[in-house]
DNA sequence: TCTTGACCCTCCAGTAGGTGGAACCTTTAT
DNA sequence: ATAAAGGTTCCACCTACTGGAGGGTCAAGA
């Protein structure tokens, strides 16, 4: 079946597919005309590379569960170990970004919001900068 | 003083001083020798720079927070309001992560970790793709 | 048959926010 | 004198695509 359809049938964009196969992630058979061919097998794994990818794993990591997936001697704990990895990473991003949450929303609120120049959110960014280590001066 | 001691006293490394000079965040004072030279009011934007990138700012919109610094004629309120589209973005990202937690955490509990090929987060991968609209196939 | 429009192709450039390295110059200390 | 530790520019690379130019192909309608 042509890109077009594939990119119907899987959710990804035309480019994205001609990406996959440009970095090796997938291959796809020529017709006589030059255009992209994609069986059965090939529209697995790309569903599969993107409910992957919408898990958040990387397309390395993408490489790895294709991989994995076709090979019927796999171990699952290898499969799991990788999605650990990537829970890992997301409950790693949070955490992050809640800091980033909790900090936003003290400046927000102590800043009055109003026509005046005084800010506290400029006077916190313009202030300390006590999570770098070490500081001297 | 030079772009190392400027790297010290701001906690942002060297390359990224320069980055931010190219394109246009800092500027910077030349030495004779063609060193760059940093006095306290670029020391004290690119510490802004390090706060605001610390707390998710994006570079244009450090960029607009080093305007509104450098307008005594602000209102906060356009500071705050700033603030606020960060802060939106931030907890668009932390449900967007804690979505992906949750599935990978089911995939992962379903999923036995053993010798055996069988794995629950192969099969959730290779299933079904509800989250894209209007499926026929 | 011709044309139109919807496909498809390749290749190049750009995105954010830097990082790494090569090749070279300057300063400082020994 | 020389070596280390700075500094400089420029170019390439990273992730994961996306957009566009410039062209070929295919199916349907006039």
């Amino acid at each position: 079946m042509n890109i077009g359809r594939a990119a119907e049938k899987t959710g990804l964009s035309v480019k994205t597919i001609r990406y996959y196969e440009e970095i090796g992630l997938v291959d796809a058979d020529r017709a006589e005309n030059g255009y992209r061919d994609f069986g059965d097998r090939q529209i697995t794994q790309l569903r599969m590379l993107a409910q992957a990818r919408h898990l958040g794993f990387g397309l390395e990591e993408c490489r790895e569960l294709l991989d994995l997936n076709a090979d019927p001697d796999r171990a699952s704990r290898d499969v799991q170990a990788l999605a650990v990895r990537n829970l890992d990473a997301v409950r790693s991003k949070i955490r992050q970004l809640q800091d980033l949450e909790a900090e936003l929303e003290r400046l927000i609120h102590e800043c009055h919001g109003d026509d005046a120049p005084d800010c506290a959110i400029l006077d916190g960014l313009n202030g300390s900068i006590d999570h770098l280590a070490g500081r001297k001066a």
